[in-house]
DNA sequence: TGTACATCAGTGAACGCGCGTTCACTGATGTAC
DNA sequence: TGTACATCAGTGAACGCGCGTTCACTGATGTAC
């Protein structure tokens, strides 16, 4: 069946956007194309008129991570607008629905085990430090925006990766407490 | 073929330092129980006569894990020691040599994931940011300790996932910088 | 001390399953006339 | 405007592969006599 001329382009959009969601969720490894497909209403084999490879995928769906990003919380943010980001980074929210968050904490570990990391991991990361490089944690220095982001993934890692709740807020806690936008 | 009294304990032993370094360099689901065992010159079905499933054996090997840890570190450390060990963390070494190096920065994300976390995960979390808690980040609160270990566990997932080796060592240097031992 | 037997750690073939990928085919739509 | 044809997004069966797990079997050693 041959479709109106959208159709292709809108067709691979909706598969970024599922795969972008369940690699956030799931991991990479752990997404099957053929569910992927078939949460779209369609069969595996189409796949391939798409994109390559699942690789080639992973690669699209990190942009439109970013880019997902980057239309939520258009830079520069007002000091008002990074309390609320640093607020909705740390949030019990966040730690509890990854597919619609930042894409760093769960599929950092994942990129550094893929053979050649990806580029994709560089931007997001840098564009993230740029951002927060204005909130104060142990003085002002010039890679401060890359501590701050060091301190976001690896408190919402903690507090997704620990059983118990209780030591989960705190760590979300501890780390919004410690971060001071404007220091 | 009967062996002597030891040797089954021996050989459970090797099969968990095995898996706690391949879990930390692969990631548990990508340690298949097959390369494992032939790693240590064994065939793949002799796995059940030690563990009954694989996820009986990250439990295990998590456990060692923070056994090795504890060993290597023994609490409480002196100033020097908590420098060094610092210093340790956030090296290119341990960036460059996760099978020999803490277990959260690869695991998080994957016990995040699994349906229930580990409770080794808390175990573990509380255990080190006991050790960091006098390590001066943004000021001493209760919870300084999970500040600093958040900081110190983002610093490394995030180094060994960009690709741009320089952003890498600004990461682990910005972070180790930023961290002042008995603040 | 010497022999017969029971034990059980480890072997290796097999299982069903989901994976990423391939490919001959379909058929509704856009295009050419 | 009406008809014939080419296009190509999507179908669905099949591929080889590695996975976790099962299981009948092996055979060197510890134990019983």
């Amino acid at each position: 069946m041959r479709y109106s001329q959208n159709h292709k382009a809108e067709t691979r959009q909706r598969i970024i956007a599922e795969a972008s969601r369940r690699f956030r969720r799931d991991g990479i490894e752990s997404t099957g194309l053929v569910p992927l497909m078939k949460a779209l209403g369609m069969t595996h084999g189409g796949f391939y008129a798409h994109f390559p490879s699942k690789e080639a995928l992973v690669e699209a769906s990190l942009g439109a991570a970013i880019d997902e990003l980057n239309q939520k919380w258009q830079d520069p943010l007002s000091p008002e607008q990074l309390q609320a980001f640093l607020a909705s980074y740390l949030s019990t929210r966040h730690r509890d629905n990854p597919e619609a968050g930042c894409p760093l904490p769960t599929l950092c570990a994942e990129l550094g085990l893929r053979g050649q990391p990806s580029p994709a991991a560089d931007a997001l990361a840098q564009r993230m430090a740029a951002r927060v490089q204005d909130c104060g944690l142990a003085g002002a220095g010039e890679d401060q925006g890359l501590v701050v982001l060091a301190a976001l993934v690896g408190a919402l890692s903690l507090s997704r990766a620990v059983a118990d709740p209780a030591l989960s807020e705190r760590i979300l806690g501890a780390v919004h407490a410690a971060i001071k936008p404007q220091g």
